[in-house]
DNA sequence: GCCAACGTTGGC
DNA sequence: GCCAACGTTGGC
């Protein structure tokens, strides 16, 4: 299981707009950018937990937990033109961008904002606080993790138990979409 | 392959 | 809105 961070934009798709979609959950579309596109494509697995960044926004920070539930497919919207990712190079039978499908887990309240981000010591080497970054996926390590979990008031406990808590279910393959 | 021009991201 | 830092494009 691994620890990723997803940038959006607030105005454009936030946190809560996330807990308002069908089923929590949502295609994380609009990817068009190669190395976010390989980790999305190749690494980013179902069961992986997400800290949901609001960039761009008033106040920027990370306003709560998702969870991957279904792996790399083709992003639909690289193939629609009136779309705003829209991308004519991309061919349907030999797609250029994936997405991922994410779930809301759990909010944070209030967001844990860039600035307290930057005064943990504990957060040295984290992607997003590099100067200069720009990738809107990238991993998050156990550690660093753990840490964001202290700052924004889960313990590892709370972070797990809103994934672990749900009814076990024998595995079987999915009836609808 | 180099690199200048351009477009985008994202903090402030 | 400004601007620094990137990524992409396209001429050569």
């Amino acid at each position: 299981m691994a620890y990723w961070l997803f940038k959006s934009e607030a105005s454009c798709f936030s946190y809560d707009d996330l807990v308002a979609s069908p089923g929590r959950s949502t295609g994380w579309d609009g990817i068009r950018n190669y190395q976010a596109r390989n980790m999305l494509r190749d690494q980013v697995k179902k069961g992986d937990l997400i800290l949901f960044y609001h960039s761009n926004a008033n106040p920027s920070g990370i306003a709560g937990i998702a969870e991957v539930t279904e792996e790399a497919h083709p992003d639909p919207t690289a193939f629609i033109s009136s779309e705003k990712h829209y991308d004519p190079k991309s061919d349907p039978d030999n797609p250029t961008w994936f997405q991922v499908t994410v779930r809301a887990v759990q909010p944070i309240e209030p967001l844990l904002g860039l600035p307290d981000l930057r005064k943990e010591p504990r957060l040295e080497g984290l992607e997003l606080l590099r100067k200069g970054s720009r990738l809107s996926v990238h991993p998050v390590s156990a550690e660093h993790w753990s840490v964001i979990q202290e700052l924004a008031g889960l313990d590892s406990a709370s972070a797990t138990s809103a994934t672990t808590s749900k009814p076990k279910r024998p595995t079987r393959k999915k009836t609808v979409s």
